[in-house]
DNA sequence: TCTGGGGTCCTAGGACCC
DNA sequence: TCTGGGGTCCTAGGACCC
C-alpha cells in the first residue's frame, strides 16, 4: 500500500476567534465563551489569555469566575460557528476535493498525490494556512501525516497558529514521548487504567504486546495498541474521507437554570424540546423509530428510557405523545429533575408509504407543522410553540398560538 | 470545581426466532 | 426433568469528542 498524506486542519480557539470578528475589543483579552459567570453551564471555549489563569472548556463557569474573574463572558453564537465553518469547509475545498469536516472546527483533507499541484508537503501547508486567514481571518494550525491520528495529533502539538509534519518512518520516535492521554479516544477512564499499569507515555504503550492490551480492554485495547504505533486502527478512523453519511441521532436537552419538580414545567419543557427535534427531522427529511427520555435528577443521577414504534414520525405531536408516556412512567413524582433531553434514532428515509398511510389527523398536523416551519424561518424559533398550546400556569420562551395549530391540548 | 449540549461508538443482557 | 447455538433487535449505560 502507498504511503498516503493527510493534513489535519484545526481552528485556533475557534469560537473566541469568531466572537473577536464581531467585537475585535476582544483580542489579548481573557475572554470566556460559554455564559455568565453566575450561571449553570461550561466553558465552551476560552481565549489563550484566559487559559493562562487555568481556564479551559467543560470547566463550570463559577469555577472559571473564581480563577479569572476579570476575564470577559460572552454567550455562544452557534449560527456564527456555523456560518464560519462553512467558509472553512470551502476554503478547504477549493484547495482539495477530499475533505471531511471532523467537527465545527477542525478537518481532515487527504492530499494524497497533489505534490505536482501545490509541491511537498510542507510547502502545500503553509499555502493552505496563508489562503485560510486571508479568507476566514481566523488562524488555524495543520498537522500532516500518513495516518489521519498522527495527523491530528501533530496538529494538536502545533498550536497555536502552526505547521508541523511528521515525516513518514518517524511516527513511532514522535509519539513516544507523548502522554497517553493525547491520543484521541483516551480520556480520564482510560488513563487512569493505564496509569494503575504503570503506563504513561505513548512510548509505555507501544512497547506492549497486542494480546495484552487485548485480554486486558478488549476489542479496544486492540486498537490501542495499533494507536501507540500511529496506525489508524478502530472506529470512525477507519472510514474513507469524504463520505457523507447523514445523522445517526437527533437530539436536544435542556438544563433548568433552578431543579424543578413541577409537572406543569417539566411537560411544557418536553413539549418545546419534541418541537426542536422534530423541527430537525422534518428538515433532514427523517423519520425516527426510536424515542428516549432523559432525565436527570438534583443529584446527577441520569435515566434514559427508550421505545421504538411501529409506525416511524417526524411530527411534534406524536414525538411528545411518546416522550410524556415515558416520562410519566419513569420520573419519580416530586423529584426535583435538573436536566429533561429528548432523542431521537433508527432513522428511515421519507417513503410513498408513509404519505400514503397519513390518516386526517396525521395530515392535519403535517400541514399545520410545514407552516410553523415556515414561521419560524421568518420570525425565529420561539415564533410558534406547541408548549405554549399547552395548560398551566409555566411558560417559557413561548407565546399564543399565532399558527393556530389544530388541537388546544394534546390528549391521546 | 459542582458539573452544557450536541453527537458517536461500544458493551452487555434479555427477548425472540429458527 | 437440568438445559444448543446462532443471529438480530431492543434497551440502558458509559466513555469519549468538540
Amino acid at each position: 500500500m502507498s504511503v498516503r498524506t493527510y493534513f489535519h486542519v484545526d481552528m485556533d480557539a475557534f469560537f473566541v476567534s469568531v466572537e473577536e470578528l464581531f467585537d475585535p475589543s476582544l483580542k489579548g483579552k481573557p475572554v470566556v465563551v460559554g455564559g455568565r459567570p453566575n450561571e449553570r453551564g461550561v466553558v465552551s471555549a476560552a481565549s489563550y489569555a484566559a487559559r493562562k489563569f487555568g481556564v479551559h472548556s467543560a470547566l463550570p463557569l463559577r469555577t472559571a469566575y473564581k480563577l479569572c474573574p476579570q476575564a470577559i463572558f460572552v454567550d455562544g453564537h452557534p449560527e456564527r460557528y456555523r456560518e464560519c465553518s462553512q467558509q472553512v469547509f470551502d476554503v478547504l475545498h477549493a484547495f482539495s476535493p477530499l475533505v471531511e469536516m471532523a467537527s465545527i472546527d477542525e478537518a481532515y483533507v487527504d492530499m494524497t498525490g497533489t505534490e505536482r499541484l501545490y509541491g511537498p508537503p510542507l510547502k502545500a501547508a503553509h499555502l493552505l494556512h496563508e489562503r485560510m486567514k486571508t479568507a476566514t481571518r481566523l488562524n488555524c494550525s495543520i498537522g500532516i501525516a500518513a495516518s489521519r491520528l498522527v495527523a491530528k495529533i501533530t496538529s494538536d502539538q502545533a498550536k497555536p497558529n502552526g505547521v508541523l509534519w511528521v515525516i513518514p518512518g518517524h511516527e513511532a520516535a514522535f509519539l513516544a514521548p507523548l502522554d497517553v492521554r493525547k491520543v484521541p479516544g483516551v480520556g480520564k477512564v482510560t488513563e487512569q487504567n493505564l496509569h494503575a499499569l504503570g503506563i504513561r507515555k505513548v512510548g509505555d504503550l507501544a512497547r506492549l504486546e497486542d494480546a495484552f492490551l487485548e485480554e486486558r480492554f478488549g476489542k479496544w485495547g486492540l486498537a490501542l495498541a495499533g494507536k501507540s504505533r500511529g496506525i489508524d486502527a478502530g472506529g470512525w478512523f477507519d472510514t474513507e474521507i469524504g463520505e457523507d453519511t447523514g445523522p445517526k441521532s437527533i437530539s436536544h436537552e435542556h438544563t433548568f437554570s433552578e431543579d424543578t419538580a413541577e409537572v406543569a414545567q417539566l411537560e411544557s419543557t418536553l413539549a418545546r424540546l419534541c418541537e426542536m427535534v422534530g423541527r430537525r427531522l422534518r428538515e433532514h427529511g427523517l423519520h425516527a423509530r426510536t424515542i428516549a427520555l432523559k432525565l436527570r435528577y438534583s443529584d446527577f443521577s441520569t435515566i434514559t428510557r427508550a421505545h421504538s414504534v411501529g409506525r416511524p414520525t417526524q411530527l411534534d405531536i406524536e414525538l411528545y405523545e411518546e416522550i410524556r408516556l415515558l416520562f410519566r412512567r419513569n420520573w419519580k413524582p416530586g423529584a426535583a429533575v435538573r436536566l429533561l433531553g429528548v432523542n431521537t434514532s433508527s432513522f428511515e428515509e421519507e417513503t410513498e408509504q408513509m404519505d400514503l398511510i397519513g390518516e386526517a389527523r396525521h395530515e392535519r398536523w403535517k400541514h399545520a407543522l410545514a407552516a410553523a416551519d415556515k414561521l419560524r424561518d421568518r420570525f425565529g424559533e420561539s415564533a410558534v410553540s406547541l408548549a405554549a398550546s399547552m395548560r398551566g400556569k409555566f411558560r417559557e420562551r413561548t407565546h399564543e398560538n399565532p399558527a393556530g395549530l389544530p388541537g388546544k391540548k394534546p390528549e391521546r
